[in-house]
DNA sequence: TATTGGCACTCAGAAGGAAAGAGTGCTAAG
DNA sequence: CTTAGCACTCTTTCCTTCTGAGTGCCAATA
């Protein structure tokens, strides 16, 4: 059935009003917006229709009323007006995006302390393997005396590296023999290849370095088996801010699942179909969550990998102004670290005064 | 002026009940515990003594004593009963150190979490400098084209390493040569002491891989200017589960000055004259903490670096048990920082059972 | 037929007590 | 010096009442 445009204009309201007031809405704030021109009582009428299709509901009969998962879902997917970011918030998002370049995974948890900071809400960053990762390299560096730096280099352009202390000393030579035994047999391998007979094999091949390999190859597997990157979720304590959750215990239970849960379930339902996905209250992994809502974004870096950028928040959330501002993030983060992670925030672009408030 | 081995006995006692309870605590309680030999009325008289000297304090005039900031000092000085970990914490501490052997950085937020879900409170940790950093060695290794691997080694055993993709390509020699010379001019240099004229003779006899020199500066740099580690900072959402963060707003402001203020003050708080320090409430960085307070404790991580894991909760909370925790923590993750890394848990000692309760 | 003003009705939340209960301080007796 | 007893204080809790926002429906209107 097919919602008359008076309808549509009245949701997208209610869902408007609701998301900055936190409280039912009521017909005759409706009434009283300036592009309505019809009375209370008609916006009754058409309010009470939305409540029967499923579109609305009503916390108790005399209350207003208040968007329900499907209403939210309607006005994601097709009421939500693009939420144009205004010069100053481009201006602040563009201040932000100067990160520090470091590592990758800081970098990365930078940006999720960015992102929380910039919605005033929770946020999570992961990087995903798109594919199964591989070694690419192996270095081993004499650091001193029995210390010796491994450095690791993955198909997915991440390089790991691990400073080893051994309690007899191994000399630069024992090294450079082991390093190549290693690139030579355990590149190109994913971490099913790498068998034990393997490390017997490349063991026996090392010679006087042989002390080193098994771990060496502990550390390759743990690296390769890394299936994603970690969770870096940040900035929890803003959703104390957000009026529904006011009541401690409330939070609690969001914050609980969140952390674990999150970490688990996430990637799993991670966007196919298109850059940005919502996941409404109900829709959501946990059933603790269905008055949360997450909205999340995913962006590419180098080669095999592709982050995800997410934000958690009541479900009554600016869905607009979050995907706004997380997709200019997604954009210029994509572009920043396919660039090899010099970290140059874009150029500010003009654009038309947005219609904030 | 003296307290007489009654007031402490009493003073103890409602530190003890006050800390499980959450509630203030009357002279009958007091009265009822197996060791107090007096009246309720002996033990109302002693507290109006106690509260007199400042040591204890009331709500209202119709509710029971709880410690004064002045109390918590006095018991946690002189009266605190040292807390021994039960063969099951022991061995749940001990599982829970199993860690993933893994880059710095990344064990010490493991560390975090850990101490946090032990203690059920908000945790940190920071790696502290004790000493300016240098840089002791440099490789650069070839990756790809134009995809170079900057190794870094500090002088306080931490390596660090960054991936640099160039437009150009630049061969295996002239990585060398650059090394060679990085090895030799920027090595055991103070940060202060890399000028911009060094950068320019390096620049100079870099050859064809020129370009990297700026870049390799500018990543030592920031390695050494990095005073300490990031603070990794986790379970703030534990916070909730105290009684007196039950209202969000409460909890909230907590939160804000934790996250940055703890980041930029606690360290330089750090403890100087032993290995634990407390700070209670008032003695706090900030005056919006003045009823949370901080357990702290250090620990020594390999050569220039210094470990310290800390404990963020209620003034009302079990220093006893904390500190004996994190006792147990700091002592064996120092034992494993200076083995090399390599994370294996202390053997189980036998221990008397502990009083818990 | 769609809209509107009007009106009775509902119900959550605020406001105001009253009663209960925990704990104190003080006094007088042991 | 200790203790039983008692009057007193205040918070907390549980009602009850009241208020007001908002609804649903109906009859009048354009």
């Amino acid at each position: 059935m097919e919602l008359t445009d008076r309808q549509k204009q009245i949701l997208r309201a209610i869902v408007d009003i609701y998301v900055s007031t936190a409280e039912p809405v009521g017909s005759k704030a409706i009434a009283a917006l300036p592009d309505v021109s019809c009375s209370s009582a008609t916006i009754r009428n058409e309010m009470a229709e939305l409540t029967q299709i499923g579109l609305l509901e009503q916390p108790h009969t005399s209350a207003g009323r208040v968007p329900s998962p499907a209403g939210y879902r309607l006005y994601i997917d097709e009421l939500m007006q693009d939420y144009r970011l205004s010069l100053d918030e481009t201006r602040s998002l563009n201040e932000a995006l100067e990160l520090k370049s470091q590592e990758f995974d800081k970098m990365m948890s930078q940006v999720g302390k960015l992102v929380s900071k910039m919605t005033d809400l929770p946020a999570y960053t992961v990087a995903t393997r798109r594919s199964e990762a591989v070694a690419k390299h192996f270095d081993l560096i004499m650091a001193g005396p029995g210390s010796i730096i491994l450095v690791l280099m993955l198909s997915d352009d991440q390089v790991k590296n691990k400073l080893i202390k051994l309690p007899v000393s191994v000399s630069e030579s024992d090294l450079k023999l082991l390093a190549a035994v290693l690139n030579a047999s355990l590149t190109d391998l994913t971490a099913e290849e790498i068998t034990g007979e393997l490390l017997e094999k490349i063991t026996r091949s090392a010679g006087a370095a042989s002390p080193l390999a098994p771990l060496v190859m502990d550390f390759t597997l743990e690296c390769l088996r890394q299936q994603h990157g970690d969770v870096h979720l940040t900035g929890q304590m803003r959703l104390l801010g957000q009026p529904e959750y006011k009541d401690a215990a409330k939070a609690q239970e969001v914050f609980e699942t969140l952390d674990e849960e999150l970490i688990s379930n996430l990637p799993a339902v991670l966007p196919k179909d298109g850059p940005v996905q919502f996941l409404v209250g109900p829709e959501n992994v946990a059933k603790e969550l269905k008055d949360t809502s997450v909205v999340m974004m995913r962006f590419d870096i180098g080669e095999g990998m592709q982050g995800t950028i997410g934000v958690v928040g009541p479900t009554r959330m600016d869905y607009a102004k979050i995907t706004a501002k997380l997709g200019y993030f997604a954009e210029n983060l994509g572009k920043m670290f396919q660039k090899g992670g010099a970290a140059t925030p874009p150029a500010l672009t003009e654009g038309t005064e947005a219609s904030d408030k």
